[in-house]
This record gives structure tokens, C-alpha cells and sequence, in this order.
DNA sequence: CATCGTTTCAAACGTTTGTATCAATCATAC
DNA sequence: GTATGATTGATACAAACGTTTGAAACGATG
């Protein structure tokens, strides 16, 4: 009954520029040092177009988040429905849980390249924004697949303590925000990062997520208690 | 000649407690969101004063990471002189490189809890500010100690390719990073960083600096190049 | 062709921003 | 005591900010 490509094509054409452009920049610039005028101005939009379809700017930069988590998060609850479906009552091998967690991240499924590496930086910035709308989206995002995550993690390691592995898991997003932020500066200037460490040659997604993986398997799996180093 | 107590101590006492406050803010709102109005307010200063002890907003903001950040690094350097001299010619404990590192960071030595927790989180942010001078200044301040802790590390895991540990210094800035803002909020709200997972009860300084030396310690040694989990 | 809802556009609004100005105040040195 | 340099104070400024407004343009529907 409604055309949907020619009516609303035109719609989404400035709706979608402005999220790309507001991604982009936001990620460029920080939440607040981005303004609607930049945003419009790449977007080759009106400088109202911002307030016309996302009411606020705030109401911008939710839709930003809104549309990049969520796909993320639902690919992740897929691939844990199918991997539990198919281990029955065993529990998963830990490898298995961090690839859930970390492969949707990196991908960034469904966008382009530059676009997923924009979000990538934003990303990573996600949990220390001083934004509390923010805030509160991506915690009703990740609320229920951080609690299958926890569970499936709890079977994998079942001899460590639920606190104990609760900082891990803190741990390992912090690995993977700062890994994720730093990899996706490396086309711009591999030299942003860590001065005086020796810089990587190989930048491929399945390489990182594998040493993702690798790094954090162990840390989980490191028995607690190691006596102290002593050194004060 | 010139007596330092009286006649400074009133100047250094609201440059100080533009300091104070600006940190804080800063940690609270973000660099662009905390402004220059918010901050003299809170310091109990005039309008002017930031400009007048520190040029502009960008000098206030430099000097408030530089307070902390000197130090934080001139006691890493001493830590390692003193673990490099006992060694000799042996490489030192991986767990020891790691507590040079982390520890002086995390005990923001020479503040008060509150200030130092403040400076937590801004520390936590400063990696992905998207302030241009930050970004150097971090990289001037971190350049000499990180290429000394690498070369510790490489001697304290010889059989780790250099390419390797790169990554592996990545993901510990990224683990010590966030864990520390999540710790440091724990005060104001437990419950405002990974939702669904259980919360920790013991929070002391020391227990968070085991953590992080148990699991970098254990993702460091790591073998690499896990078979794939085989799921995509 | 007229009409409708939707989208774009240019212009203006009132705030808030960082900074500059200049007189008042202060502690110190002569 | 008075002159001097350093600091504080109240006020003003131009620029940038997010948002609002009302008219113009658009495509689809009757």
C-alpha cells in the first residue's frame, strides 16, 4: 500500500547520514565536542534536520548506540542459544563463551568498514561517558547476555569464586575496549598508542580476537593467590 | 630571601584548589563538560582565575593530569632502578615487572583518597580523550617507562615474539584501566558497572592490585596460537 | 489539480561557553 | 607609611552552542 523505497528511502537517506556522520564524529571528537552544526554539516544536512528526527541531540546520540548494540547483542544471544542447544547438559569450553562475548564486538556485523571501525572507538568509550542516558542504554542492552555470559563462565571455571571471576569478566572488558580502540587507530597512526613498544605488523580482526581469547582464557583460568612479589 | 610559606601559600591554596576541583569535575563530566564557570565555582575562586593561574582551560586541564601523572611515573622509574640493581644481570619476575607498573598507578600516592579516586577515572579516560595536547602529554610522560618496562617484560618472558607482548601490554592497559574506574566507583553506586554480574564484597587497593597481577601475569605467559573454538 | 502529511530550509532565539578587561585588594619591600 | 608586584574581584565580550520557528518544497493521495 505504501511504497516504501521511493518515500521513505529519501527519509532514511538524510536520517541514516546523520547517524553516520554523528558516529563518525562523535568518535572523533567525544559526545559533547561534536556539535549538531558539524554533524549536519557532514551529513550535508540541514542544521534542524538533527532536532526534526531525533527530537534532541541527546536523542541523537542514544539512536547512535541504539543502533550498533543492539544487532551486536543479538548475535551473541544467538550463538549461545546454538552452542548450548548443541552441548546439551555439558558445560562450554571457556574459549567457546569469550568468543561469544568478543566476536560480535569486533565484527561489528552488517556495517561497513569505516563505520564499524568508528563505532569501535565509541565503543570502547561506552562505559566511562559522563552521559547517563548512555549509560543506562548500553546496561539495559547488556543486562541479560552479561548474565548468560556469567552463568556459561561459571561452568567453564567452575572451581573459581563468582567474585573472583567477576573482576575478570571486568577485566576483560577492559582488555577488549582498549585492544578494540587501539586496533581501530592503527589505519589513521600506528603510532597513537603505547610510545616505545614495538609495533605490530598484522592488524587482522581474526588475529586479535584470537589473541583476545588467548590472553583472557589464560587470565581466567590463572589460580588466585599468587603469593605477593614482595616489592613494596 | 623570599618566604614561601606566606606569601605563596595563599596563591598555591586556590591554584590547588582549582586543581582539586577541576580534577574531580573533570573525572565527573568529562573535559569538555565540566566548564571553566562549574569549576572556579566549586574551587571557591573567581571567574578569572583559571585564566589567570593557567592561561586558558587547556593549560588548567594539562596541569591537572600533569600533577599526578609525574609523580605516578617517577616512582615506576625508581621502583625499577632499585629491582633492576638487586637482579643484577638476572631478569626480573614477570609478577614484579607487573607490580612496578600497576602498583604505583593504583596507589596514587601522595593525594587523599578522594583526589586520588578522582584522578582514577580520569586516568581511566585518558587514553581516548580526544583532547590532542592530553594525548602527548600522556605519551611524554609514559615513553621512557614503557620502553623500560617492555624490555623488562621481553626478559622476563623471553619465549614471547616481541609482536606478541605488544598486544599483551595493550590489554593490560586496558584491564588496569577499567578495573580501576570500576573500582572507583564502587563507592557512589556497586552496581554502575557490568549489570547481572555478581558484586564484589572486599575492595581494598591491595586485593585489586593481586587481581590484575594474577590474571596479566597469567594472559602474559600464555602460549599463543590456540587451536580456533571452531565457532563463527 | 488540489490537498495532505512529511521533510527541508534559512533565519533567529536565548544560553552558555572561554577569555579579556580593569579596578580593588592584598602582602611585602623600601 | 608608602610604593610595588601579585592576586582577586565584578563585569563585559564575542563566539559557539542546541533549539525553535515558519515558510518553502516535496511526493503521494483523493
Amino acid at each position: 500500500m505504501v511504497p516504501l523505497p521511493p518515500g521513505q528511502a529519501v527519509t532514511e537517506d538524510t536520517r541514516g547520514a546523520l547517524l553516520d556522520a554523528a558516529e563518525r564524529l562523535f568518535a572523533e571528537n567525544g559526545l559533547e565536542g561534536a556539535s549538531v552544526r558539524e554533524i549536519t554539516k557532514a551529513a550535508k544536512a540541514n542544521l534542524g534536520a538533527v532536532n526534526y528526527h531525533f527530537g534532541t541531540k541527546d536523542g541523537l546520540i542514544l539512536a547512535v548506540f541504539s543502533r550498533r548494540l543492539k544487532p551486536i547483542n543479538e548475535r551473541r544471544i544467538a550463538m549461545l542459544d546454538t552452542l548450548e542447544a548443541k552441548a546439551g547438559s555439558q558445560p562450554l569450553p571457556l574459549e567457546s563463551v569469550l568468543n561469544v562475548f568478543l566476536r560480535p564486538m569486533i565484527e561489528q556485523q552488517g556495517s561497513s568498514l569505516q563505520d564499524g571501525q568508528s563505532f569501535s572507538r565509541l565503543m570502547s568509550r561506552v562505559f566511562q561517558e559522563p552521559n547517563a542516558q548512555v549509560e543506562q542504554l548500553v546496561y539495559d542492552q547488556f543486562g541479560t547476555i552479561v548474565k548468560r555470559i556469567n552463568a556459561a563462565l561459571l561452568r567453564a571455571v567452575p572451581d573459581l569464586p563468582p567474585e573472583e571471576l567477576f573482576w575478570r569478566i571486568s577485566f576483560l572488558f577492559g582488555s577488549a575496549n582498549h585492544a578494540i580502540d587501539a586496533w581501530s587507530r592503527f589505519e589513521t597512526n600506528p603510532f597513537t598508542h603505547i610510545p616505545g613498544a614495538p609495533v605490530p605488523r598484522t592488524l587482522d580482526r581474526e588475529a586479535l580476537l584470537q589473541r583476545l581469547i588467548d590472553y583472557a582464557a589464560a587470565g581466567i583460568r590463572a589460580t588466585a593467590g599468587t603469593p605477593p612479589t614482595g616489592i613494596s
